[in-house]
DNA sequence: GTAACCTATTCACATGCGTTAGTTTTTCAG
DNA sequence: CTGAAAAACTAACGCATGTGAATAGGTTAC
């Protein structure tokens, strides 16, 4: 159930069998289905927990007071949404489904569990909430300094990698349901620019989006065009000094 | 010398005289004094602890390969900069001085002693951390959405309210810092465009920026403009069941 | 099977903001 | 006080992207 987690947390330290485990067995205590486009979490709601993404995509989103929307990240297998947001008293934001999802539930005590029975895990768990902080602004510059093309690129690296480091790419190919409409959200661009903007890349032969799969045709090219410097994932097992011996 | 990191961590928890005292001590420790415009980390740096803004202003930032650089995030005094951050091998961005700037290194044993001799404080300092990751989530939001007359009044209301939060702010004003082409770093802006959404924004009477000061003239006004929402800033003791009782 | 509705696509036109290239004002070292 | 550099400000012009509107294919509900 949670091979995604333990997986992408291996990129940062090695964890023993017994810690899989126990990540297994968190991971699996509250799983539960949510239909594609409902609200997981909304803006104002008390959290008591943490959720891990088992299978689908959601994302995190907020509403300006006149509707316009602003998609602020993509979570996918693996990920953990609001790790220890529950020393706020309430959601700034919302979470979403884009597609069928499942999560599972991690509560408090599950995962007090998890990060006192091995210093491991705890450090492995802040890394991933570190990361996720540094993607966060990554996407700020994102917004703030690419153009149409660019950003797009930018993001179908950012999502590709995370994937591909959770085991869920195939080859140079991965899942990628987003819309139009919801990419457009997520880049701050309109949706006929989004048209636009996919028209072009695909004519130059930087990408494949049908189906909801996306297909990089020249991962190199796709980098050098989004100007993607992946180090903000610290993908290079930084805690190799940890690493189990068993 | 740490009383703006207490007067903010206040907002959450209330804080006994002994924390209090540990805080300061904490920060008193390893002062140092940074001239205007210089780097006090840079992208790649191994980072060894973390870093308290005593007084001044620095921004976090990066730079794009061809040179457009984006401003990610101000901090103010009070503000932590990379807690917990030694457990990534290095600075996926780079933190530099506006202002003549004085920090205080945190080393990772003195968090580490703060973090463990009080709940209260550790909690403290997870929720400013929180905290920190919702204004880069409404960074996003900003640049994403929000057109540069409404970025702009945001960007004032935040860092107001940030200060004023961590008492440096004085009735409706506060310090600012920022040159026009700083904002312009920090907005996605052209330094050009800036300047014209000041003027627009003083001859609709909504602050006076003159000599690094800001002064709100209609806070509600403002707020309205920039559809600011200080929800997101946590500012209302979401720790008070845990309140210190002496 | 078909109505209702997303989703993708395209076109014409409007505009917010960028760029280039200045000038003026302020700051600050000496 | 003076000169040089930084910061603020202005004007003209162009383009990336938004808006509104329309079409068509695909999917889902009943």
């Amino acid at each position: 159930m949670s091979q995604a987690l333990i997986r992408k947390l291996q990129n940062f330290v090695k964890l023993s069998a017994a810690e899989q485990r126990a990540i297994e067995r968190a991971g699996s205590e509250r799983v539960r289905r949510i239909g594609a486009h409902e609200d997981i979490l909304r803006e104002g709601d008390k959290p008591n927990g943490a959720l891990l993404i088992v299978d689908g995509w959601a994302c995190r989103y907020k509403y300006l007071e006149d509707g316009r929307r602003q998609i602020v990240g993509f979570s996918v297998p693996g990920d953990i949404c609001d790790l220890n947001v529950f020393l706020l008293k309430e959601m700034d934001h919302s979470i979403g489904s884009l597609t069928e999802v499942v999560v599972a539930d991690l509560s408090r005590e599950t995962l007090e569990g998890l990060m006192s029975g091995s210093t491991r895990i705890a450090h492995a768990l802040w890394w991933d909430n570190l990361v996720a902080n540094a993607i966060q602004r990554e996407w700020t510059i994102n917004l703030g300094q690419r153009d149409a093309v660019e950003r797009m690129s930018h993001l179908f690296c950012e999502l590709f990698l995370r994937q591909k480091s959770a085991g869920r790419a195939q080859g140079n190919s991965c899942d990628f349901p987003p819309t139009q409409a919801e990419l457009g959200d997520a880049t701050g661009l309109s949706t006929v620019h989004v048209n636009r903007t996919l028209q072009q890349m695909r004519s130059a032969d930087l990408i494949t989006l049908q189906n909801k799969r996306l297909v990089i045709n020249d991962i190199d090219a796709l980098m050098r065009q989004a100007m993607f410097n992946p180090s903000y994932l610290h993908l290079d097992r930084d805690g190799a000094h940890l690493d189990a011996n068993d």
